[in-house]
DNA sequence: TGCCATCGTGAACCTTAATTCATGAATAAA
DNA sequence: TTTATTCATGAATTAAGGTTCACGATGGCA
């Protein structure tokens, strides 16, 4: 009755063969590359057999978001249970979100911003509100410690996470040049207005990065 | 040759009652009721009638799109160029913003998150740029003026623009309960939480509307 | 009144991928 | 060695709307 363990891992490997061709793809390309028939031939199988490990396209791409952010979700979710004061740890996990997101440009991009299908923008609202609510814990935290102003955490963390989200957007962009010092210069400018919103009493001034990239 | 004025005010009413019907069926029930077929008959016109006066779904989306926009672009940008210092009129235009959108929740929320079709979505960009373009012309004041801190007036009004409306999302939501006081409240949360990512000197504690709402 | 240009009509046509399925191969059970 | 399952295949099918177009109606104009 059990199949074999080799056939099962057959199985699931081909599975992760067609998550990684359908990633690779919107990787290179955004969502436009995002059609069943090249996903299988990338993967090398055939159409159909896309069908036998997923129910439909919508599936498959909520998968692949699924795959890709929740690292991303997780390596936010260590910055904030690691040491430190709530204010440093909001910064450095802003940062890192932000220079994480420069360094794979495209697949970041079409996973925050690149217009796409109805259903994947959808699948797309759990990954933003699984990273508010890591936010939110923070601002909790911040809040009960008494570095960060009294209000209504959930609030507080959407504001955050949309306003580093959004500032990203630009850079991101496919017609955006890509430069790496540029990048972490917007990482900071990103991290320290975002954190300014919450801290009882901001840093004097933050470093003008602005001129970084002029 | 010329067209009689008689006849020319049809056509104009017509293609205004086509673009009203549209962002009716929008404000209705959101984007799946954008189907040409569906407008044409609220408008009172034969689908392929809709084919005289927009090139296509997307090109009569846009205009939809712009119809709106333009008019709450307008209000923000009156509030930006009017009197007083930026400081004050930062948070105006952000209460302002936020308490319009949700008065008018179903159709702000399509336009502002709403899972939509990849030519919708790309039209809504515009939108946003249009926005952060009038924050952004307020953070150089404010900046030449001493009262925000130095910093990249794009990237700040990218975060200022995405806080805010990222913020909006969950209340604005067609799940998410209406109320008109906690509407407020949230508005104002949201306004000062944006505003403080700029001010030289916030405020040493933000009103706690996150009580109202309890 | 008769003619022309323009507008309105809506059923038929297309397009574009997603999805299915009859078939064959490969593997496990007997 | 059969036999039964499962898996792979990819051409054919579907589905869902956007878009077209041949025709009729209407209004302006001489």
């Amino acid at each position: 009755m059990a199949i074999a363990a080799v056939r099962l891992n057959q199985l699931v490997e081909t599975k992760a063969r067609i998550l990684d061709a359908a990633r690779d793809a919107v990787a290179e390309s955004g969502w436009k590359d995002a059609q069943i028939a090249l996903i299988a031939s990338r993967a090398g199988v055939a159409t159909g057999s896309v069908y036998r490990y997923f129910d439909s396209k919508a599936d498959l791409y909520a998968q692949v978001l699924a795959l890709v952010s929740e690292r991303e979700v997780a390596v936010v979710a260590a910055i904030v249970e690691a040491e430190g004061s709530a204010s440093q740890c909001l910064v450095d996990a802003i940062y890192t979100f932000a220079v994480r997101a420069m360094r794979g440009r495209r697949l970041a991009y079409a996973l925050i911003a690149e217009p796409c299908e109805p259903e994947i923008d959808a699948a797309r609202l759990k990954y933003r509100a699984a990273l508010a609510d890591q936010i939110a814990t923070l601002v909790r935290r911040g809040i009960a410690d008494g570095e960060f102003v009294d209000i209504d955490a959930n609030v507080a963390a959407s504001c955050v996470a949309g306003a580093f989200m959004e500032a990203l957007v630009g850079p991101l962009a496919p017609e955006a040049a890509p430069d790496s010092d540029a990048a972490k210069a917007i990482a900071q400018s990103i991290a320290g207005l975002s954190a300014r919103m919450l801290f009882r009493h901001p840093p004097p001034e933050l470093t003008p990065v602005s001129r970084v990239s002029a």
